[in-house]
DNA sequence: CACATTTTCGTAATCGGTTACGTAAATTTA
DNA sequence: TAAATTTACGTAACCGATTACGAAAATGTG
């Protein structure tokens, strides 16, 4: 690999007229420019990016922390996020926290002494003290969704309370809808509970019920789980509004075991329009959130933020119905 | 941040001397590595990776490239590897090539400059003169699955010929299953074809019939569309053996559109045993590759290449049939 | 007690870049 | 043509660690 010094050498100059043509910074003669990159190219030189780092005190680096990979809506939000960024030159640097303290603690560390330059969180785990750490660190941050909204850096979030009002009104009034259930993700976890609040509004608007809110780990299998294990003991209810879609897959075998139709028997609704509700059988009611445009928003707002006097700013997204058959 | 100059000053000895302490490399008395251990925990002081990089040229990092992130199957890889990694100290960086070679060769090269120790490479495009170039770069390598096995370095490879067979075999044996067509992945892709190649074996030992062989992109779009297209228009086969789960879905959603019962009309067996496997409706018989553990597998073999005069290994991971409800 | 060994630790170079500052040469201005 | 200004580029410090080498101090040996 070659190095600032080779171009340098063999071009006769100092490694700093190198670093600044290549840089396009401060004034350099024509021929000197012309000769330089003519090395460059010769020699396949690439800056080497540890060293630039260290120098700069910031890589090109973007933290992504999330809680898992097994959910399609994170794996659809790596993916997009991804794409934004190295769209852009930034590379990402993963963290997945397994919805765990002490990893995200440790990630938050790493990102610090990685020189990464910005942080894209989703984590139940992270306060906003540790946001200020961060930016202490000159880390620029922007948190997505379950985070709260309202501290005082960047956020992208879902008006889940409206989701989960649009989700719960167009069950009811996608049939004779009369008693409903909630399947929540975990207790503590701020989507879900917004998500309810929107849902418990649209029951008082409806002559509706709301009978039972379960609760589940927003994976396929606890989805499955308890809905499985409420519908087997009890027939009391003719609709379920699923906190997301991985749930609401469970909840769609759960009643294929039990014999109960879908959506002739009970109407279930999901959240998060990930790309296999298209497909299932049948397939999905649900909330869409995130676009795919919403990768280079993110990244945007980060660059945006990083730059001094760049105040913070909170997005919405309009969560938007996608109704299928499952209603 | 405190930096190692800080905790030199405090201790009133020189960096060299903190730096052996932390490392554990070197003599020290007693008295000077607590009096120095005691100053790194009140100052909470941490190395700095991307210094500790630059002069050791070599970082924490270990590259990951796969071509996507949509399908359950490379999320839950990523997942697993994760996991293993963290375990280690080692952190992820993550390449996601969307199947481009452009995209490979951008990451191929940063994986150099960021120091990475090695890469851990699934990817139509890698081809073997790049995994030479990374080796001499200093990042040992070990391609995963999709990749060729007989490259000079370490591989990790399902014995897709065999789990192609096993997949048929059962779906023949499972019912009176006649004419059976194979879902396959993209052309160039060549687990795709060894697996094609298990399933003629298996045909040819059977009085069952090949009929036809269709072709998708491993998504479940594509899985739906090639099958759909292909079954509305003929009637002449009782079983589809699926090059991955997710066209299988793909499959499944096409026959309930289509009134095709599966699998009183149609037998379908996917491959991968993905996680929504167990829960799809109805649920999919598949052929099962990776574990969790192989996450640990990977990152040993890294560690163990590393070291000078370790010759690179190849390991076959031994694929299993998972019998379930479409067959 | 003189000498050999060992222990402990500091000096300084290095990794591969960036950049503030200064200076010599080229150009402009009067 | 001398002074002022601008252009082009080099020197050297710096980012935050690691490590080869050597020297001083401590310890052991006869």
């Amino acid at each position: 690999m070659a190095t600032i010094k080779d171009v340098a050498q063999l071009a006769g100059v100092s490694t700093a007229t190198v670093s600044r043509v290549i840089n396009g910074k401060g004034e350099a003669a024509p021929e000197t420019i012309e000769k330089i990159l003519k090395i460059v190219e010769d020699l396949n030189y690439k800056p080497n990016s540890v060293a630039k780092s260290l120098s700069k005190r910031e890589s090109n680096l973007i933290a992504l922390l999330i809680p898992n990979l097994d959910s399609p809506f994170f794996s659809e939000l790596v993916r997009t996020i991804e794409i934004a960024a190295n769209k852009k030159g930034y590379q990402i640097y993963l963290c997945n926290s397994e919805d765990n303290r002490e990893k995200v603690e440790y990630y938050l560390e790493t990102m610090a002494d990685n020189y990464v330059i910005g942080a894209i969180i989703n984590s139940l785990h992270v306060k906003e003290e540790d946001l200020e750490r961060l930016e202490a660190n000159g880390i620029s941050t922007i948190t997505i969704d379950r985070a709260q909204f309202s501290h005082a850096y960047s956020a992208l979030a879902v008006d889940h309370i409206h989701g989960g009002y649009l989700a719960t009104k167009h069950l009811i009034e996608s049939g004779h809808v009369k008693k409903i259930a909630f399947l929540s993700g975990p207790k503590d976890e701020s989507s879900s509970q917004d998500r309810y609040q929107g849902y418990l509004k649209a029951v008082s608007e409806t002559d509706a019920e709301h009978i039972v809110k379960l609760y589940g780990l927003f994976d396929i299998q606890s989805g499955y789980e308890t809905s499985y294990d409420y519908l087997s003991n009890h027939k009391d209810i003719d609709g379920i509004v699923c906190s997301n879609d991985a749930m609401a897959y469970g909840v769609i075998r759960a009643c294929a075991d039990l014999g109960i139709k879908i959506p002739q028997d009970i109407k279930v609704i999901g959240y998060d329009d990930t790309v296999t509700a298209k497909f299932s059988v049948p397939r999905l009611s649900t909330i869409s959130q995130f676009k795919p445009k919403l990768g280079n928003l993110i990244i945007n707002e980060l660059e945006r933020v990083r730059k001094k006097n760049c105040k913070p700013k909170k997005y919405e997204v309009e969560p938007e119905l996608v109704i299928r058959e499952t209603t």
